[in-house]
RNA sequence: GCGCCCAUAGCUCAGCUGGAUAGAGCAGCAGCCUUCUAAGCUGUAGGUCGCAGGUUCGAAUCCUGCUGGGCGCGCCA
């Protein structure tokens, strides 16, 4: 946070003078009661029982340091030894002239250049189209990238396209009996097969394609044909609703090239190598109990397919070889099991496993009316997410997704997301951001320009220093909801800044003020536009300049 | 049965590394537009932070147990 840097030092050099260790954490935080001041710590209390004395004595001590500080104004002990810092006005004019300095850059941070991070999102099987639930991985991973990418990280961002496995050969016999039945040829349909009217559709193209001897061909030549106009018909869709929530991957990783570049094959070298996979009832077993987890799974099944862990471990060890100093994996909660079992692969093929973290999103809700929705029960067949992005907009797709803490239950309110009014918190934000840019629109017709000069010392109102308040803590909360992987952070900091800014604009008439009143509001209120579209891209919603 | 997650206002949820009187939106009630966008603002009301212990100067936050809910526990992915 940028105002912590004022007080630091003074406690800092207090504490060496007092003997504690330079790495002992100076902890600082906002008081949420008026009276308490700008800035508190509380480190006299933690030190009071290493120090043997009592915290009142210690935060004294500290505060004598404090007073002859620059930029504060006064410093006062207080209830069990609070330290509560008291800034004088013109610590936060230093702040808004830095960040106006920053220009498109606020909230940018350089805590991760120089390393590269790979995020893992979507991933959803190639065999039909995405469905409303998976918009929270969607906008959760993205939404991580984006934090990586603002803290300066390298950033890839990737989909790993399940087209190996045992879902594939389903899809194409349910597209290969789709096309039989268009053909008017009499066959039964796979008992667990697909049934979405999609399925339908891609029968037809094929048919479309091939005409009516495709039925003349041998069946294996045949089902590979609707197995790759399945996975392409598959893969442009997923593409197409993902465009539409602008999330764009750089790559997309083909299971089945960790069969051809024989990496599937040299965890099972290495397995067995170790003595950590074995044979039983003609499977091939990967010994997870030596390695600590409670037990031993099939890797290999008696039928030579191998189960999806094995291509799983080939994987991560594969993204861990590109040189990733991170690899995030965002998952549903459906699939927290596999990941021990990965883990432990990684682990056992010599990887450093520590750098893979993962993020599981519980389970989204969709209520209308005050009803649950059944995903079954929409367009007659399931509800897709493009239907959810039909009905809400992408906007509040992605805001809603974010919006609570990744670890709880999610439960979207269909009603709420489609109002159009001040019900609906996404508009909150983009209300705030508009408003901006129509004062700002107004002030350059008047030809008003906001220039780094500006003199700001003339902002003293409260509701001006609580505005430049929130927006000093910016850098410091995009570095916070990166490093503890949080999303709904940004959007519950979004809503202060838009809080702030409301109340200010409320209480504060900008054009037409005297100067040089009317061009430092200015200027807090361009920063504050900027926060705000920042804020907004980082969480994939648009910032309209007009509503 | 075992593992992971969750439990905070009527509803949906915030709550930073444990901190001072627990926060917001919606719903309720009462107000504010001849002036930069009222999709806004102000006030009011609403709570044994699931229960019981423990650690601590201090616990919604950490630990243990319990209750209630979600997800998972396959030679499916």
């Amino acid at each position: 946070m940028m105002l912590h840097r004022f007080v630091e030092p003074a406690v800092r050099s207090a504490l060496t003078r007092m003997g504690v260790s330079a790495d002992h954490p100076i902890a600082l935080e906002t008081p949420r009661n008026a009276g308490q001041g700008d800035l508190a710590s509380t480190v006299a209390m933690s030190l009071a029982k290493t120090l043997g004395k009592a915290p009142k004595v210690i935060a004294e001590e500290i505060c004598t340091e404090l007073r002859s500080a620059p930029y504060i104004q006064h410093v006062d002990v207080a209830g069990p030894g609070f330290i509560n810092v008291t800034f004088d006005r013109s610590v936060y004019h230093v702040v808004l002239a830095e960040l106006l300095q920053q220009a498109d850059g606020i909230g940018r941070s350089s805590i991760g250049v120089g390393s590269r991070v790979n995020v893992e999102y979507v991933s959803a099987n190639p065999t039909g189209p995405l469905h409303a639930g998976h918009g929270r991985n969607c906008a959760v991973g993205d939404t991580i990238a984006n934090l990586y990418a603002w803290c300066g990280f390298n950033v890839t961002r990737e989909y790993y396209f399940n087209n190996a496995g045992n879902q594939m050969n389903k899809l194409a016999e349910s597209i290969d009996a789709r096309l039989h039945q268009h053909l008017g040829a009499d066959v039964e349909f796979p008992e667990d097969g697909y049934h979405g009217e999609y399925i339908t559709l891609i029968a037809q193209h094929v048919a479309d394609a091939h005409g009516s001897a495709v039925l003349d061909l041998p069946e294996v030549e045949r089902r590979d044909l609707c197995k790759k106009a399945g996975e392409q018909w598959c893969f442009a869709t997923i593409r197409a609703t993902l465009e539409k929530l602008t999330i764009h991957h750089d790559v997309y990783f083909n299971e089945d090239s960790l069969y051809t570049d024989g990496k599937v094959q040299q965890v099972i070298d290495t397995l067995r190598g170790n003595g950590l996979a074995y044979e039983k009832d003609g499977a091939l077993w990967f010994a997870l109990e030596q390695l600590g987890n409670p037990q031993d799974k099939v890797i290999v099944k008696s039928s030579g397919e191998p189960t999806y862990r094995l291509p799983d471990i080939a994987y991560h060890c594969d993204k861990l070889e590109r040189g990733f100093d991170v690899v995030v994996d965002i998952f549903g909660a459906d699939h927290i099991a596999t990941i021990p079992d990965v883990v432990a692969g990684v682990r056992a093929m010599g990887l450093d496993e520590t750098k893979i973290r993962t993020v599981i999103h519980q389970m989204v809700t969709f209520i209308e009316d005050g009803e649950v929705v059944k995903f079954s029960k929409r367009s007659g067949t399931s509800f897709t997410l493009d239907d959810l992005i039909e009905e809400v907009g992408a906007d509040v797709v992605r805001f809603f997704f974010i919006m609570r803490a990744v670890g709880t239950h999610l439960e979207f309110d269909l009603n709420l997301a489609k109002e159009e009014g001040d019900k609906n918190p996404v508009f909150y934000l983009q209300y705030a951001h508009a408003r901006i840019a129509s004062i700002l629109r107004k002030a350059a017709e008047q030809g008003l320009q906001v220039s780094d000069a500006v003199d700001l010392s003339v902002l003293v109102h409260d509701k001006e220093i609580a505005l430049i308040d929130v927006l000093s803590r910016y850098g410091g909360t995009i570095e916070r909801a990166c490093v503890n992987l949080e999303p709904q952070a940004v959007a519950e900091y979004l809503r202060e800044v838009a809080a702030a800014y409301h109340h200010f604009y409320h209480d504060c008439r900008i054009l037409g003020t005297e100067e040089p009143l009317q061009s430092a509001r200015l200027a807090l209120a361009l920063v504050t536009q900027r926060a705000l579209r920042n804020g907004l891209q980082i969480v994939g919603v648009s910032a309209p300049d007009v509503m």
